[in-house]
DNA sequence: GTGGTCTAGACCACG
DNA sequence: GTGGTCTAGACCACT
């Protein structure tokens, strides 16, 4: 877990904080419990604190976590939550992309064939 | 058609670029045809020529419109070869993100819903 | 014989040019005799007549074709020298290539190979 | 390594691109290390950073290098693979001009003797 | 008139 | 500090 690819396009900061999330999701971090410190998490990963800060801070304005002052940050929801928020967030974006896609011509049929393929995916 | 968002994340050579594409798709410009200016769509939308002009560089390299010194710029490709990239395009991403729904517990009835509902759409 | 090709990214003169080169080369003109006079072959082709002016221009700079004012364009070489000259470039560029194919890495006995193949190109 | 030639008819940009990609192809830099930044490269070589920025812009839709917003460039293909490239490029242009020789009524032992020539370049 | 390149200077997002 | 985008204005090649 918490793997960085400085060759993904997304800023790293978004990386750290994805996957923050995913250890939440996956029970990794119980609500209430503590994360490590952004100093710790800087170190371990060979990355700038302020980077972590920024994660950090974009986990506090989604509502995953919650920082207290001098003692550090805090899983604030449980894994189910969090997921449920995310999957909504997915179906919302598989919505437009479906969307666009009959803009395009393609039929239903056509669509769910290709969210429904296990295999060959690129 | 064309309308350039200033709030919109991507940047305007891109919606401009994409824009022109729609067109092409839709059958606005049939192969060949020609274009409008570089300096003359600057103007219409008020935007710097060097903007346009790397929407066009971008189209070009994508092989949908090709570039005459002296005369303009023509459509080079039919729409509907352009219309099957981009649902190309569309349909590894909505792979993408079934392959991500599917690993936080959807299942495929689920997300099938999700693509096929006509209304609720953000 | 002198098809433009507005899609090719060769300017026009260009294009125009080396069309009556090849038709000298083969023997379509032969020395001295004249060449269509610059509005004919403007309406003929659908160009601007300072296009194939230019195209004139360049080929007497190659003494291909030498004009004389008020008469019109004529024909300076024979197909067999031109087609000599033609030659002499070709084989400058091919060396020219060959030297930076060397330079990547390649042996004589693959470069020899592309130039030989009958088939397969692209 | 890294001339800049503005007598070439090429454009900077794109004898700039070209320069890096030959210092990948001989190793210089190998896959992952990071490049000169663009506004240090603007500076040595006395050329507009937007000029670089354009260069590299080039490289990285051709798969040669890969950026990250705050961190650098990176070189993100090996040498040998960009080699490869180039040398089907090179190829497919030497079957060009060969294809055009035979035209012109040169046999194949003529083109091959010019490739294998090694004296007498221009 | 057209597209293509280059410079200069500014602003933003990211680390 | 880094790369990415945009504007403004200039010059060139081509039609």
């Amino acid at each position: 877990m918490l793997n960085i690819d400085y060759r993904d396009a997304r800023p790293i900061y978004e990386q750290v904080a994805g996957g923050i999330e995913d250890m939440v999701v996956h029970g990794v971090y119980a609500a209430d419990e503590q994360l490590p410190s952004v100093r710790q998490l800087a170190a371990e990963l060979s990355i700038n604190p302020n980077t972590i800060q920024r994660a950090f801070a974009l986990l506090e304005s989604k509502g995953v976590i919650y920082s207290v002052k001098g003692r550090g940050n805090f899983v604030s929801a449980d894994g189910a939550s969090v997921r449920d928020r995310r999957l909504a967030e997915i179906s919302a974006q598989l919505r437009a992309l479906a969307k666009a896609a009959r803009a395009l011509g393609a039929d239903d049929r056509l669509i769910a064939g290709w969210v429904l393929e296990e295999e060959g995916n690129t």
